[in-house]
RNA sequence: GGAGAAAUGGCAGAGUGGUCGAAUGCGGCAGUCUUGAAAACUGUUGAGGGUCACACCUCCGGGGGUUCGAAUCCCUCUUUCUCCGCCA
């Protein structure tokens, strides 16, 4: 959420950036500063009110101590009103202050200086690309084929015992997976990123902490009798360990890294693009998160892309790099890169990973602060990233390395895998 | 699942109706001493709202209540610990 400071300060220019996502926001930040303005005036008046009642308070008891019963028993009656009005003003407070949360929470984040004003993916920009997309023989086939032919993936038993979207893994095709998450932890340890696991069930705190609700409530599993929801990233986890703290600012940069399964209900896709491993409603991700000065946030962007992009060359897939525009980009990020494989078989991209610089947005719905230099609170940026997800980089693998006879494993991942070809 | 105990600042831990935003210790920060460091000593050190700045207000696990007044009493929820049961 954004911070009021920020609103009051620069309304106008707010008001400017969010329409690069098409987001029409004058209305909504005017109301917004006349709620606060409001909120701000109840408190005054109700600390007033506060105040004057706790100095009866004192005198009362000072009167009883000294044996003066009748003059404390005048001031006692005196407090009755003041209680009363402290009542209404303290609901009235309350009330205000929801209202003002309701409104604020409406609010996306406001879109970086680079990012560009678009109404869908279309007007995203390509920014890098790199790697050979390989040629491949007239018989090459998508990957629900290669997982058929070669019996590593089965979409209909996990139908079965599950719904659509709940794919089987099997054999070497369970075992690549296995490696895939085991390489990609080991990268990121390598980077810095301390490895973390951690909870697939969240409460609702979590899920407002990081702004999957209420924005997305409909996306997210929801275990009614627990009140519990399964989690759409680890990004919901991994960053609301942060929740309600207030670090040193020497702790920064903190950097993370989790494997975790993530559900998605995806209410509403369907269709030839979401066939096989383009879209499942439980697929495993590794996430990278990272907690930052304000001032490195936008370097720590960088370096998450650089990893990336390491690790897509050692994979030796080619990919692309895409700045979302303002119509495509998240709720909550400010900024954010998509990484993009090309996908042979089926002649395609796929998004395998989605770096975001989110700022102060989570950080002030998390209440993640850290002590600057002079002692003050500030709100920290909160950045994340796939490294990567893992059902496309699969789709990818299997399309890109098919050769007549079968799958050749790339070259990092055989010392996983222990082998080095999926063939029949 | 049953019985009992507990929840206080970054941590540990006192406080059982007013003088308590809260003793003390540790940790943190600043300084003295030192070539430097350690030790020792001195000072300082919770968060949020509000204000130009003060004043002032709120917060002792969450919510509600009693009272002129609550960290302290009552109700309730959550969590933790101990014992018993069950169990990967």
């Amino acid at each position: 959420m954004l911070q009021l400071q920020a609103i009051r300060d620069k309304k106008d220019e707010i008001t400017l950036a969010l329409k690069k996502r098409n987001f029409e926001g004058e209305s909504l930040l005017t109301n917004i500063l006349e709620l606060d303005e409001n909120r701000r005036n109840t408190q005054t008046k109700l600390d007033t009110t506060l105040a004057e009642s706790n100095k009866l308070s004192k005198q009362i008891g000072l009167l009883f101590k000294t044996g003066k019963a009748d003059q404390a028993k005048e001031l006692k009656e005196k407090t009755v009103a003041l209680k009363e009005a402290s009542k209404i003003l303290a609901q009235k407070l309350a009330d205000t202050a929801e209202e003002l949360k309701a409104l604020l929470y409406q609010i996306p984040n406001v879109p970086h200086n680079s990012v560009a004003s678009g109404t869908s993916e279309e007007d995203n920009e390509e920014i890098f690309k790199e790697g050979e997309i390989p040629v491949l023989s007239s018989k090459a086939m998508p990957h629900w084929e290669l997982a058929k032919k070669f019996d590593i993936i089965d979409f209909e038993l996990g139908v079965k015992i599950a719904g659509a979207g709940f794919p089987v893994f099997k054999g070497k095709g369970a075992r690549l997976q296995r490696a895939l998450i085991a390489y990609f932890l080991d990268k990121n340890t390598e980077a810095g990123y301390t490895e973390m696991q951690v909870p697939h069930l969240v409460n609702e705190a979590s899920g407002f902490g990081t702004g999957q609700l209420p924005d997305k409530e409909g996306q997210m599993y929801h275990v009614g009798e627990d009140d519990l929801y399964l989690i759409p990233t680890a990004e919901v986890p991994v960053t609301n360990l942060f929740r309600d703290n207030l670090l040193s600012e020497k702790e920064l940069p903190i950097c993370y890294t989790a494997y975790t399964p993530c559900f998605r209900r995806e209410a509403g896709s369907y269709g030839a693009h979401v066939r096989g491993l383009n879209r499942l409603h439980q697929f495993d991700k590794v996430e990278i998160v990272r907690v930052e000065h304000p001032e490195n946030s936008y370097n720590a962007l960088n370096s998450m892309v650089e990893h990336i992009k390491n690790i897509l060359r050692e994979l030796k897939l080619p990919y692309r790099i895409l700045r979302l525009c303002g119509g495509d980009l998240g709720f909550t990020a400010a900024l954010t890169y998509d990484f993009e494989v090309f996908s042979t078989g089926q002649d395609r991209w796929l998004e395998i990973s989605s770096v975001s610089n989110f700022e102060t947005y989570q950080a002030n719905r998390l209440k993640l602060r850290y002590k600057d230099e002079n002692g003050k609170s500030q709100l920290a940026h909160t950045l994340n990233g796939s490294a990567l997800a893992l059902p496309r980089v699969l789709a990818a693998i299997l399309e890109n390395y098919q050769t007549e006879d079968g799958i050749r494993i790339p070259d990092v991942l055989v010392p996983y895998c222990g082998f080095d070809h999926i063939s029949l």
